[in-house]
DNA sequence: CCGAGGCGTGACGCTTTCGTGATATTTGTG
DNA sequence: CACAAATATCACGAAAGCGTCACGCCTCGG
């Protein structure tokens, strides 16, 4: 099953970095440059979702929006924009938005609310999308809904960083991450900081699960790239 | 148990949220997004719920319940408008409409809505919706239909906002919720307001629920993330 | 028409978390 | 074995998030 996504984004990196992880979920992605390709683009294709940025030149996102709508095209909608007024939100939603991101939005938070979106368009019959709310690994076990994390049924405490991070790697044990994926999936694309700052998180972080944080069981380095999940945890 | 509902409504945002929920209640939902659609769809199947927008493009929601009722269907229906004038309801259940939800309104009163219909269409030998009507924690005891609230057998007097934030948490004990969603949840889709508007309303309910409202024993705060029920209560 | 209560908003101080720099330790390489 | 680069650790200041209180608006009932 493959889903046809349009992305509609004047910064191309942007636009790469959505359309990359878009394929990760196994989406036949293409991009649009600017709005008057982009409604052409829409009217052509038959898109399962478009993920439309709020500022382009030529024509305004919400314009597109609204156009869509109004040739009763009902391809769900993900806006993107850089205002973060709650506002703008309900106008988005109003125009016709199935859903709203602010940047700098994480990769983690788009993923998600493109799955939410293809969840919901199950009711028009398409295949599902698996999402585990459950994670294990070990003796560690991780509810994402009510955000806790156990390890042999003894609670640990986390902070949302920590746990989102710890999130992202257990979702995927065995795949390594370097510092700069790591920024964009948990922090947020668009977000400045340094690579140094994710060291720190890890440190903190295996100081909460690990028994022996100089030899980690869970989160495991890799040298000269970054970390990755243990995925050879016995019991 | 499956019930099927026709949802008519032609903002997909809407359709796809309401579909959703109707899901999660064990639903089969179809969606048609104009009102002739909805005609045919409903004349085709046989629906045990019909939720309909009055404004709808090509035919009036108010004439496509007046031609069903003509055609001797009896469907129940429950109507979904944005006017909240008297008029409108009276006009509304006067063309056969059952039940009636002006917007914004809160997924939970939808859903509450929708369950009161399928409870009454009980008379005619359907199946029934279980729905707790008492949760309870520790030494919280909550009658939902009642609306009122014991703390070891103390009763407790709160407002409609903080019953309804309540419920929603007790209902979920450990699942963390942010602001927004609680927002969307409580105070109804659409609805604009701050986020911090909810802190306020958290703050009021702990006053009146918790002994030491500084070290809250129901209400947990997860910080940079939300609020959730406490899940670990002793007795 | 007035008063009470519920609600939303703003302000402010406190707490927690986060990011950063400095320094120590480990790892891979010549 | 020594050196450089990468990572780990620690501590501290900054910033963000939260709790609390007070005020004003609105609604509803008297």
């Amino acid at each position: 099953m493959s889903r046809k996504v349009l992305v509609v984004e004047d910064n191309p990196d942007i636009a790469n970095l959505v359309s990359l992880h878009l394929k990760d979920l196994d989406c036949e992605v293409r991009i649009a440059a600017d709005g008057v390709k982009g409604l052409d683009e829409a009217r052509a294709g038959h898109y399962d979702l478009i993920v439309l940025d709020l500022m382009l030149p030529g024509l305004e996102g919400l314009e597109l929006c609204r156009r869509l709508r109004g040739e009763a095209d009902y391809t769900p909608i993900l806006m993107l924009t850089a205002k973060s007024s709650e506002v703008d939100r309900v106008v988005g939603l109003e125009m016709g938005a199935d859903d709203y991101l602010t940047k700098p939005f994480s990769i983690r938070e788009l993923l998600a609310r493109v799955k939410a979106i293809f969840r919901r368009a199950e009711v028009f019959g398409k295949a599902k999308i698996e999402e585990p709310t459950r994670l294990t690994a070990g003796d560690m076990a991780i509810d994402v809904d009510k955000r806790d994390v156990t390890i042999a049924d003894r609670p640990i405490d986390l902070t949302a960083k920590e746990f989102d991070l710890l999130v992202q790697f257990a979702a995927h044990p065995g795949r390594v991450y370097n510092r700069q994926q790591l920024l964009d999936l948990v922090w947020g694309y668009g977000h400045i900081g340094y690579e140094h700052t994710v060291n720190s998180h890890i440190n903190r972080l295996r100081g909460k699960i690990e028994k022996d944080p100089a030899k980690p069981k869970y989160l495991l380095t890799v040298w000269g790239v970054g970390y990755k999940f243990n995925d050879r945890l016995a019991g």
